[in-house]
DNA sequence: ATTGCAACATACTCAGTAGTATGTTTAATC
DNA sequence: GATTAAACATACTACTGAGTATGTTGCAAT
């Protein structure tokens, strides 16, 4: 970083709670801009935060420049600027989005299944699919958990990064909870839960490295990948 | 990369086999120094192989600068550029390392087992145990996967890769392999053996994200963690 | 004793890159 | 229609970091 942005000064400071709600979020205009004759407000953010995932996957956080998101965009620095900090905050605000789209899928699948051994199974599916769905957005939020330790951040990153590992964490905890639950009620005989879920998180992450869609794949053929990996970390492969 | 090192001049120039098989190695002196009153030559290089592979696991290849490296080596710059011709070549011979001790010990669990799923469940074990030991290399070489396309690679460079991907596939194959053997011998229900191994692969290559070793931790403990992984990769959790 | 090379250290170059300062256009509000 | 702020683009700064050129030291073979 060239610069370390100095904390104090220009104008008004952030509270501790303003910072760390709004740390990594982007910029919201104060007066936001409609389109021509229509009353819906304009998101310009999801187009930088598409190619910003693409670009974080394929080249890696060090290794993607603003500019190489601005170009892949068609456009300039000033653009990506205008509305992130920094370089960190927009990475962040990616791994944030993947996160959110991961916790959603699962949740809505703790909601089903008969016996603790059925909801993991339904959560373990949601999650690969979503993966495979999303796999630049999830492709960042796996760069972000090996991340936690890359030390060069600021104060305020700081924060937000161990806000972002508590939200890890607590996704982490959900598999354990049922997978307990399953030992109590008996569809899960297999002990140590936590580096069962561990190995099991691992399958299904992986498909961060390796799986890249094929033009024209069509979502069946994401499903049947998602049912078979979570399928084998449920009955194995006896 | 600052100045793409001219692939002709300065002397003699390597055959296409010399260079495919000499890049990313360290620089072998004509005359090795030998210690003072002892007859062994020594290896200069496992120190550097060692700190860097502990470097890139902790900030990955774009996040660790060469003087990062030499830094916690005690020395400078010129040590490592003695031995390697850049940075990528030096990361290159740490995965290749990490790749050399995997090999051997899953080529060994091969030989062990009576049917296809027990040579199997040996093999990823032992690869389990290889992670836990050798966590830096292994590290570095899970982040060579998901670098082959990082392209900003010079031409010789992009052989060394290409070189190591061919192992890596070839490494993976021996999972299928027994794979199918196991579904002939009746041993393995399972279906569809590409997407069974590469889950069953993730689940153990994610040791490397969330691993790190406890000071003082006794080798009975990562054994067990790495029968509990394998265990589960085969049996599922029913 | 001298020579030669390995094994480094030191000092430098230079390109890439994060971030900033500032200008310009466009749309909304009054 | 004048004003104002959003939404960018342009131009610049300053620094990091890979790779190089060159110096220095110490062992080993002759």
């Amino acid at each position: 970083m060239a610069n370390a942005r100095s904390e104090v000064g220009e104008g008004r400071e952030l509270s501790e709670t303003e910072a760390l709600v709004e740390a990594g979020r982007p910029r919201r205009p104060t007066r936001a801009r409609r389109k021509k004759g229509d009353g819906e407000p304009v998101d310009n953010t999801v187009d930088i935060l598409d190619v910003a995932a693409q670009c974080f996957m394929e080249m890696g956080f060090q290794g993607t420049s603003i500019d190489d998101v601005a170009r892949r965009l068609g456009a300039t620095k000033g653009r990506i600027y205008h509305y992130y900090r920094s370089k960190t905050d927009l990475f962040f605000d990616v791994h944030r989005e993947g996160m959110r789209r991961l916790n959603e899928a699962v949740q809505a699948a703790m909601n089903t299944g008969s016996c603790g051994r059925e909801t993991l199974h339904a959560m373990l599916e949601a999650h690969a699919l979503t993966m495979l769905q999303n796999i630049a957005y999830l492709a960042v939020v796996v760069q972000g958990v090996h991340m936690h330790r890359l030390g060069a951040t600021t104060l305020a990153q700081r924060r937000v990064l161990d806000e972002i590992m508590a939200i890890r964490r607590e996704f982490e905890r959900l598999f354990v909870d049922v997978f307990r639950r399953g030992q109590q009620d008996g569809s899960i005989r297999a002990e140590n839960a936590s580096i069962a879920v561990k190995g099991m998180l691992g399958a299904i992450n992986w498909t961060a490295i390796w799986y890249r869609p094929r033009p024209g794949e069509t979502l069946e053929h994401k499903q049947k990948i998602a049912r078979e990996l979570a399928t084998r970390q449920i009955e194995g492969i006896v």
